[in-house]
DNA sequence: TTGTACGCGTTATCAA
DNA sequence: TTGATAACGCGTACAA
């Protein structure tokens, strides 16, 4: 049983070109110490023998991944697809590489993916928590030895790490005052999880809003769940079915406001006339359905950027920082589903 | 300046318990030559010190890492990340991880990244291919060294890999048949490159049906680009102002299928009246748009997952094995968009 | 400008 | 059931 073909090693490159391993390795990393002629024999023989570093040894020896590892609730989402993709932007950049896992929201799911890219030595890591999680022991290890690691989105405060976020609160306040500002008088709210930052803040934003207007705060007309299509369409049966349904809906995602505008079309009640919605995170569904759907949009692709390039900065500042917040801003992006009123504000042209 | 903490290895654990090393490595692996009492005490030992394994050691002694290389074109775009995800499922319930990379359909970003990763010594490969690569060296060191390599969905019948796919041909054939039936006699086709085999397929199957059912092939009807929404609109534009416009559309995908109703609609023109529509994809965009998106499903999920198991199926038979072909069904979704007759099938309901 | 020798943390091999 | 030793491929302090 003859084993697969030999990888080349920089030993068989020294070893034809009749020079030290040392000097290979230090051609091939551009080393100023070696001769421009050697340097270029020696990349010539790499390329011709078909050499391909291996990064593991590297790494073993320097104690230095070039993979920044990163943990998502569910990757199948519009908005996280995006932070995704602005993480891998930022980190190719720079040479690394991007591992990713995902959690399908599960507090076990979470901790088992901290350890195996624990174990994988990340150079860094970057996390948007679970929904369940409420206990952060297994980012410890990150912590303790210096690993720099930045929370993004979903994050907690009893954590110590950079943050990237986007300001949650002023969205939802932002979000519910045009509603009053269109007339509404009885807004509804569709929430998640009031332990998760986002949720909670998006829900102060929008109670907040009433109060400053003197608008009755209505516990009957806050509805929690996880704001699934299916969840939206329940929710806006409720609502809509109650003796004193609302005029207004700010709903926490996308998902469950446009299954609420579904439901509310199929029942006849007229958007935004009888019933004005604005959804959050600005998912492409939000300019398709009809009418679109006013919404509040993330920079989710700058986010995963600037998480990313935050993270490979404190690689380089090893020292005691204090922990840094990045709170990004967000849009009310006006969409005919919200608009009772003509706007002063032009509303960006979509199609 | 003091190093941060030392990390915990088996020799600080062997030196505490008063074993050899070898020892620690064994109970941390559950080897059965190792005594109860010892894999007991050991594992106790290991968790109270806070050891983490160091696969980059690991892998470089075992020359195997636990890692699956994957290049997409681009990550969010919900067929993609549904692939991705369905690829992480699998590849966790087998202890795998999952590095991601996107080309944005560079050919050079390809290139650059199957050298990383191959760097990386991944276990194995899944490879989307990008929508310019004419040339395939740079995975020919995967080939080489037998590290199991297997394409997904934009695949090339120039390189030897197992393959996990679609039948473009019969969903092209079969989405075009349906406008037929539902009564088209001009229709029209949204495609895009044609030495992409999606593209090819569905154009081919576009073909073949119009011609069993004597329709004449108009070349002046075949729209190519890159299937964008943009693309989508100015396409539709160009076909509606024809001095005779197509009654009928197939696109290779929804985006463009999308954009091409909004024109439709803002111009007058009656779906599925005056113009039937057939994308591709069942992206969630393609629900929510009004009328509903007639549409060819993948299952995206299913295939990423399949694509995961042969990569790991391969890695156990490492002997020359047929490279295998693995062609899923598609299924077509009938939605308002071209129904311009009662349909004796029931369409899903979906909303 | 180049080379020698060692070590990164783990595991395979062989011996006890 | 356990241990001593070498080796994986690379990078680097130190020497030349």
């Amino acid at each position: 049983m003859k084993k697969a073909n030999k990888e080349v090693t920089i030993y068989d490159i020294a070893q034809k070109l009749d020079v030290s391993p040392t000097t290979v390795s230090r051609a091939l990393n551009n080393h100023y110490s070696i001769s421009k002629e050697t340097t270029q024999a020696v990349k010539k023989l790499a390329h011709s023998l078909g050499y391909r570093p291996n990064s593991v040894a590297s790494s073993l020896r320097t104690n230095k991944t070039n993979t920044i590892g990163v943990i998502m609730p569910l990757i199948n989402r519009p908005f996280i697809a995006s932070l995704i993709s602005g993480i891998e932007d930022s980190a190719n950049q720079e040479g690394y590489n991007v591992i990713i896992s995902q959690t399908h929201d599960s507090y076990e799911k979470e901790i088992a993916n901290a350890q195996t890219l624990y174990s994988s030595r990340v150079a860094g890591l970057i996390v948007s928590l679970a929904m369940e999680t409420k206990h952060y022991d297994h980012f410890y290890p990150f912590l303790q030895n210096h690993i720099p690691m930045v929370s993004i989105d979903r994050i907690s405060t009893e954590i110590e790490t950079d943050r990237v976020i986007i300001d949650n609160y002023a969205a939802g306040f932002k979000a519910t005052e045009h509603l009053i500002q269109m007339g509404c008088k009885r807004i509804a709210h569709f929430g998640g999880a009031q332990y998760r930052n986002i949720y909670q803040g998006r829900q102060h934003g929008y109670i907040d809003a009433l109060k400053k207007y003197d608008l009755p705060i209505d516990e009957t007309l806050i509805v929690h769940s996880k704001l699934s299509l299916e969840e939206g369409w329940k929710g806006a049966e409720y609502l809509l079915n109650l003796p004193a349904p609302p005029d207004g809906i700010f709903s926490a995602n996308d998902s469950a406001a446009v299954s609420a505008i579904q439901y509310a079309k199929q029942k006849g009640v007229c958007i935004p006339r009888d019933l004005a919605i604005v959804g959050f995170n600005d998912d492409p569904i939000s300019s398709i359905i009809e009418p679109g759907l006013t919404t509040v949009s993330h920079p989710a692709f700058d986010m995963g950027k600037i998480a990313a390039q935050q993270v490979l900065k404190n690689k380089l500042t090893q020292d005691i920082v204090q922990s840094q917040t990045i709170v990004l801003k967000t849009e009310l992006i006006l969409r005919a589903s919200s608009s009772r009123k003509v706007l002063r504000e032009t509303a960006r042209k979509e199609w």
